[in-house]
DNA sequence: ATCAGTGCAAAACATTTGCAGCATG
DNA sequence: CATGCTGCAAATGTTTTGCACTGAT
């Protein structure tokens, strides 16, 4: 699946996109962008704070949903609330390469990304029959994961 | 569509699945299954906690709360977190009867129901590909409804 | 130099928990 | 009549907002 590539170019992408819109790109902003353009899956908003804080680009909790809320404004980035009460988001590809859905271990919080093409499909063609035009999706599958199934 | 009959029923099973496990079934936790078996589609805490006093049959916000995961721990209900920081519940049917999945307006948060079976059965397929045991599923698609997009 | 962007702290929000009294089985 | 259930109020944790300051363009 896209590696650094797509990642680092969503990163421009997402840059270019806000200045097209009239925004700004330095400082925290850039610094959020580049986080989650090396993520593989969804993060917390916590999880964002904590990652910039050890990597010594501390950003405020407050602006880090401000930017988050932004760039989920402009399609940028996808915002999950997968049924913990904690939302998280994740980079939304514009063509679609890295699209994904997700298993979560609703005992540990654990995350599984997964793709499938039938799926894909399948939910387009139940789209079309719905009263009003659909913009998105996400598919959630729940499970306990090994470690906690066992224990 | 499974309407009255079956919505009873479930009042009664869950009534029964309650006693069965222990638990008393009166006062206000018989309320919030009836209430719930009534309802077509999820309800928010908040929501029930309206309808509840204005049909005369006010109960405690922490009471509500306390049901509804109770039920859930017992698979009577579903509980849903559709991205908009608030969790809806509605009942689970075990038969699979009433199984669906919903249609979000992200603008003013109406919520329409919809099933497939192809979906269905897709799902099952991609579940057995996975790491460990799927236990249920979520579909959320995401659009702004017509009063919504002709704003 | 200007005005959007940022950080801090306080507010708002849904949800959870502690405890005293009440009602079910 | 004993234990679990309920309601209230306070606590918790996430997300949002107000305001003064900083920094990008």
């Amino acid at each position: 699946m896209g590696g650094t590539t797509s990642a680092s170019s969503w990163a421009e992408h997402a840059g270019d996109r806000l200045a097209a819109a009239g925004y700004r790109r330095g400082g925290a902003r850039r610094t959020v962008i580049e986080l989650l353009s090396e993520q593989e899956c969804a993060l917390s908003a916590h999880e964002i704070e904590d990652a910039l804080r050890s990597s010594g680009r501390q950003v405020g909790r407050a602006s880090i949903y401000r930017i988050l809320e932004k760039l989920a404004e402009l399609d940028l980035v996808t915002k999950l609330d997968l049924g913990t009460g904690i939302a998280r988001y994740e980079i939304a590809d514009p063509a679609g390469r890295d699209h994904h859905h997700h298993l979560l271990c609703d005992d540990c919080g654990d995350l599984v990304p997964f793709s499938d093409p039938e799926l894909e499909r399948v939910i387009g063609r139940v789209s079309g029959r719905l009263p009003y035009p659909v913009r998105g999706h996400e598919v959630t599958l729940h499970g306990s994961c090994d470690s906690c199934s066992h224990a």
